[in-house]
DNA sequence: CGTCTATTTGAATGTACTCAAAAGCGGTGG
DNA sequence: CCACCGCTTTTGAGTACATTCAAATAGACG
């Protein structure tokens, strides 16, 4: 199993020395998904926090005439999992499936408990990850409610121009909350520019 | 001063002996803000995380057009900032303003890394803050990205059924991103059911 | 190769915005 | 305590942005 990447990735924050990193390795577990598959779906528990070494994920809702709406893309070196369902312990609302045939490590709520107590660096670690991903959240909120699709779909290539090559068109429309048919006329409206 | 709010605040997360507490407040600056009066504007460094014990605060950005987008408010026992500015320690993008007469207490940048250090605890208390503010702004995304303006503004006036009779609807549409003028037919239309 | 899904295109429709004007409301000064 | 001013809210007409539905085309995969 290869954990350089995570490793690294938690590198950014907090250093460990060799016990505390090997603490940390038994604590998690792998897995793959096939494209497709899903991680998680509405009404199982998230027992998990995702770390993606390899492939996509995706993380959506289906709104009540069943239109997918994406929450959020998670490529190599990004974390992901159903926060709300993953503190609470209980169910959650949203899918989580595989957009490419995908690798991850788990930890889970039991297990990051552990690791909190054991080596509080990790509450740092954490704290950090979610405080960042909380800016994210922040600026998107402030992008759907204050600018045009065309603006956000602009501002999507240029914050994320690899993943817009790896994944279809439908998905990045589900993303920017727009209808793929609209997404198709914007393009091509660009494009003539 | 009055220390009560905030130390039940924490005490929902995280259990203070007397002596970290009388630290904590140690760290502590209060402030008070008359209604309209900056908090924060873009260009200046947002040096401190606030907590609300009386008032009202927005914080909101600015669009090309001149518009105001609300990112969020904080009343009473809600803590705020620039999560971005703060935790970068560059210049905000953003504004922090006061609804109505409004007291705060600060704790700064430098404070808080001291009270980490001190009191690692407290890693815990912002991490778990910080986790509960991601649900929060998820929730949001989807919300924006899924619902339309009708559909926000019920789930408003449902989660914040006490903000919506305190604030002007000037404000309530700067946060839901639309015009106050279509927030004033969809009102309209409401009360006709 | 055939099937399934994604993308494109177009016409009709609905949602939300712009601009302008009128009405309502709150604070301030006389 | 009233009158006035400035700001918020309402109303309406015209417009722009984005969706719906349907059909044609292109791509992906077994």
């Amino acid at each position: 199993m290869n954990f350089e990447l995570i490793l690294k990735n938690i590198s950014r924050f907090i250093n460990l020395d060799k016990i505390e990193v090997d603490f940390f390795i038994s604590l998690l577990q792998s897995k793959t998904f096939k494209k497709k598959e899903f991680v998680l779906q509405p009404g199982e528990v998230c027992k998990y926090e995702i770390f993606v070494t390899k492939g996509c994920l995706k993380n959506y809702t289906l709104d009540n005439k069943g239109f997918e709406h994406i929450g959020m893309f998670a490529v190599e070196d990004w974390w992901t999992g159903d926060m709300h369902s993953f503190i609470t312990q209980t169910p959650a609302t949203c899918f989580i499936a595989a957009l490419e045939d995908t690798e991850v490590l788990l930890i889970s709520k039991q297990n990051l408990e552990t690791l909190y107590e054991s080596v509080p660096k990790f509450e740092r670690f954490f704290r950090i990850l979610f405080q960042n991903s909380l800016v994210t959240q922040v600026q998107r909120v402030n992008q759907s409610i204050a600018y045009t699709a065309e603006e956000r779909y602009l501002n999507f290539i240029k914050k994320y121009p690899k993943l817009e090559q790896r994944i279809p068109q439908k998905q990045i429309a589900a993303y920017l909350g727009i209808t793929p048919e609209f997404l198709s006329v914007l393009r091509k409206n660009l494009a003539k520019k």
